[in-house]
DNA sequence: GCGACAG
DNA sequence: ATCTTGTCGC
């Protein structure tokens, strides 16, 4: 099964290429631009990294409330940057905020279109079990901005094995698009190992029924279940189950420790097979593979 | 004004 | 996730 592989940064950066000489618009507008305000976070999180802020003006991103917002080259510089277009400022507030804001980007919002894709791939999973749960291995990646480290540690026929891989990624954290960001790495570190794959994120528990472990799992063809560390959304009832729009879609162990099935697993089993290895704690191979992956970062970064 | 917001 | 340029809703 195969699924879009869209740049989100040069995506992103062409967006911010549009703004016209002497205006501004803001963090949500830009996102709304990529198709959903949710994004907002991740715009200020991309105009940080930008790498060329004469090519790219990030100068021109303002907040909602017309506060000035950062910049990577300091305050001074983006108010200076701010001022030579013409826009006012005074106290760090935008004041002809209204004359100078441009929205009229011209996008076919991604995400959206990326949500609709995401709806498709839910409707491909199931949720039926079958799969040997005996061989199973965890999965997990960090980053230091736009690189990441992934590794998978397995426990199959009574061994213990670990593989790491390295890579960079071209599409940011977003709540709700994880799946685009990670699946990636879980096929390179999953492909030619067997069991079932627990990924640190939900997989049934989304907003479209596509988090994650759903999303690799459909794309795989591979049974998967998701263990996030905390909750994406639904509220607990007093069983301990999850639930959004009337739907028992999770279960809490604890806390700290949400399950919920991704792909050829049942919520039931997804459940026992967690609680069986975590001891209704988070399970200890999903923190080994997150320990692993942080070393990897660290032994990376500059000495 | 404070929390939500997978990682 | 890292230590970091947000927004909305209660």
């Amino acid at each position: 099964m195969n699924y879009t592989h869209l740049n989100l940064y040069d995506y992103f950066y062409n967006l911010v290429k549009q703004i016209p000489e002497g205006c501004i618009t803001t963090y949500g507008e830009l996102a709304r631009a990529l198709g959903d305000i949710r994004a907002a976070r991740a715009v200020g999180y991309m105009l940080s990294i930008n790498q060329d802020p004469d090519k790219i003006p990030c100068y021109k991103v303002v907040h909602t409330d017309r506060r000035m917002g950062k910049y990577a080259l300091g305050m001074d510089e983006k108010e200076k940057r701010l001022r030579k277009d013409g826009i006012r400022i005074s106290n760090g507030i935008v004041e002809n905020f209204r004359e100078r804001f441009f929205s009229d980007f011209k996008t076919d919002y991604p995400l959206k279109k990326l949500q609709d894709e995401q709806e498709n791939i839910a409707s491909m999973a199931n949720f039926r079990d079958g799969i040997d749960e005996d061989n199973f291995s965890a999965i997990d990646v960090s980053y230091d901005g736009r690189r990441g480290y992934g590794a998978l540690i397995s426990y199959n026929r009574g061994e213990y094995s670990i593989i790491n891989i390295e890579m960079e990624v071209d599409f940011p954290y977003i709540p709700g698009y994880l799946g685009y960001r990670e699946t990636p790495f879980v096929e390179k570190l999953a492909d030619g190992v067997d069991g079932v794959l627990l990924i640190d994120a939900n997989g049934l528990l989304h907003p479209r029924k596509c988090g994650l472990a759903t999303f690799a799992g459909v794309v795989m063809d591979r049974a998967t279940i998701g263990v996030a560390k905390s909750l994406l959304m639904g509220k607990l009832d007093d069983n301990g189950y999850i639930i959004y729009n009337n739907e028992k879609l999770g279960y809490a162990i604890n806390r700290h420790t949400i399950v919920s099935p991704g792909n050829k697993i049942s919520l039931e089993s997804s459940i026992r097979k967690i609680k069986l290895l975590g001891k209704g704690k988070y399970p200890y191979i999903l923190k080994q593979a997150h320990n692993e992956t942080v070393a990897m970062r660290k032994r990376r970064l500059p000495s």
